[in-house]
DNA sequence: AACTAATGATTCGTATACTAACTATTATTT
DNA sequence: AAATAATAGTTAGTATACGAATCATTAGTT
């Protein structure tokens, strides 16, 4: 097997982990880890569009669509058409959404959180620096690769060409 | 941002790359990645079940049930019942199949492989078990983990508890 | 002012991906 | 031998996730 193949592969055991706990999440807690994350931010950004959203959690317009038209009919989320410019659709957490937010987990299971917690500074960052960098070399056709570069570890690996 | 949130967000910026990717794969080659990652599977290990396949690459049996529906209704995949188990499926490739894998691209990025290629020897390991050890830590609960501890770097790494 | 381009959100169609429930079959217990 | 458990695969139901097409609106051009 190829190198590149067994990232491949444990890549593949990461996001099966998170789709999973995702799951488990959603039976315990009524949410599912994206419908999670996207009361997040909108909890942290009263008002965001639906693209700031997507831009800022790395989905698709469409994704989010259809993520809130769930958070929407169960009255955690309000989509409010703005008056000036009628596009637009400003994004607000209802009193429940709030509540929501406040009690639910964290988007990874605490058991991932705790031994991650528990290594050393210089391995957390090492692990995140190396994630970031794979993202990087996957997405380099793509605009979203500039602002990576900003990452101060990754100067120093990466090759500029 | 927590230092894992940030870890989240890469990992989502990677497995949405392999996603796009898949898609263009997909209308250029007319094979998703996880199908063509299945095809391979079948193409090296003939007349494995259902079962092997769905374990061998990470996907639960019904995941990979509608996989094989649509490569065996574009008959690149044939569905052998077993005779002397009746529960038993056995895949093979047909002669189209076979071709459609070995024509087919990789299943990641030709940029992302040509630029892991060139790193050092050393820094492709290292991106391999640091990826090995998120996954580990992430499901440190299944059963799957213990397989994980072959490898050797991992040993050094991990503290056993 | 009229035409064209761009933008923001949604809808549509398709493919993953999962669990739980179900069917059929085989293995084990009693 | 009959009842029970276990196994393999499929089906049903739900949620992501995407691009492309669509609709409404706004911005820019001529």
């Amino acid at each position: 097997m190829q190198k590149y193949e067994e990232l491949l592969v444990s890549l593949r055991k990461v996001t099966r982990a998170i789709g999973l706990y995702s799951k488990k999440l959603s039976k315990e807690s009524g949410l599912t880890s994206p419908q999670l994350i996207v009361l997040k931010e909108i909890d942290q950004h009263d008002g965001w569009m639906v693209k700031d959203i997507a831009h800022s959690i790395n989905l698709s317009s469409a994704t989010v669509t259809s993520i809130l038209d769930r958070l929407e009919a169960r009255s955690f989320v309000i989509r409010e058409r703005s008056v000036t410019d009628k596009r637009r659709v400003g994004l607000h957490l209802t009193e429940q959404g709030k509540i929501a937010v406040k009690d639910a987990p964290r988007p990874l299971q605490a058991h991932f959180i705790d031994r991650f917690e528990k290594l050393e500074e210089w391995e957390q960052t090492q692990l995140v620096s190396t994630m970031q960098r794979i993202a990087y070399m996957m997405d380099a056709e793509n605009l979203d690769a500039a602002p990576m570069l900003e990452v101060g570890v990754l100067q120093e690996i990466i090759p500029t060409e």
